[in-house]
DNA sequence: CGGCTGTACTG
DNA sequence: CAGTAC
DNA sequence: GCCG
């Protein structure tokens, strides 16, 4: 029953769009003609109401623990979340996610990220000013209540470390950042924290995943900060925007994938299956579109006056 | 013409 | 490396 | 339907 991830089940179980079925239909004729009759599948009619399914789900909904250790838990007798409390083998991610599974799963109201977000821009320019904080994710997106908070960080200096190793504005920052949102109790758990900008190894992008709290307020909601230099900057702010859609963009049909354009020159040639190209510095001001899901996503440097 | 995002942490 | 997350 |  356990969905595999990269097995053809998964997409079959969880993604009945018609152009999946089309795409798939020779590979699944009877099945997904019933789909496409009926709009349901026979087989899977108690699939939501068999307890197995329903335990492993749940568990799987706690942050850290995928399929494959909801399935496990499951296996060892575990039933209800509280029985997870009792288990030594759960990592320090899974256990705050358990322990805060409620606080999670509480959506934020939109007035209430936007005053965080102002927290986080002042809070950032005392360690850095002129840095740039915007929060991404459905905030972005115009939603009324968000999930979580993606905040995407840059600099005007910021640059990528290999090409400018002593006046990258962004090396070093997120550590101080992380220090001071904890001292001031608004980041209070850390789930991940990888820091990158201050090696020459990779893309230079910091990243810190966290349980944060609205000032005055215990409930737990999750929060991620990634630092990007600027030159990378409009492609991460792209990818932290979504949706998931856009940005995974799916193993669909190319003609879904998200189709780059630069509206300002020079002309950007951008692979789909690449997760970013490099904005050459001296083309003054840009904006960067792009267009998926019947609608355009535009990105521009907020420094630019 | 087959295959279908890509990358990094934790343990 | 497997499992997980974004 | 686009990429390698």
């Amino acid at each position: 029953m356990a969905a595999m991830k990269h097995g053809y089940e998964y997409w079959y179980w969880y993604d009945t769009e018609v152009p999946y079925e089309v795409w798939y239909a020779g590979k699944y004729p009877v099945r997904i003609q019933e789909i496409v009759s009926t709009g349901k599948l026979s087989k899977l009619e108690h699939f939501e109401t068999d307890e197995k399914v329903r335990t492993v789900s749940l568990f799987g909904e706690v942050w850290g623990i995928g399929p494959a250790t909801a399935l496990k838990l499951y296996d060892k007798g575990h039933r209800t979340l509280d029985d997870l409390k009792n288990e030594d083998s759960l990592t320090n991610a899974q256990r705050l996610g358990l322990k805060y599974f409620d606080d999670i799963k509480t959506r934020i109201p939109r007035h209430e990220v936007q005053e965080m977000e102002q927290l986080l821009q002042k809070a950032a320019e005392e360690i850095l000013p002129e840095v740039v904080v915007i929060c991404g994710g459905s905030y972005r997106r115009g939603k009324a209540s968000c999930g979580d908070m993606d905040i995407v960080i840059t600099h005007p200096d910021g640059k990528r470390l290999i090409n400018l190793p002593s006046s990258s504005s962004n090396i070093g920052f997120l550590r101080k950042y992380v220090k001071h949102l904890k001292d001031i109790k608004f980041l209070r758990e850390d789930l991940i924290f990888s820091i990158h900008s201050e090696e020459d190894t990779d893309t230079g992008v910091d990243t810190y995943f966290g349980l944060c709290t609205y000032p005055g307020r215990e409930l737990r909601h999750r929060i991620d900060l990634k630092v990007y230099p600027r030159d990378i900057y409009a492609f991460g702010l792209i990818a932290w925007t979504g949706n998931d859609v856009l940005n995974r963009s799916s193993p669909r049909p190319g003609r879904f994938r998200p189709s780059l354009e630069v509206s300002f020159r020079p002309c950007l040639k951008v692979s789909s299956y690449q997760s970013y190209a490099l904005l050459p510095e001296e083309s003054g001001t840009w904006e960067l579109k792009v267009y998926a899901q019947k609608s355009y996503q535009s990105v521009t440097p907020h420094w630019v006056k």
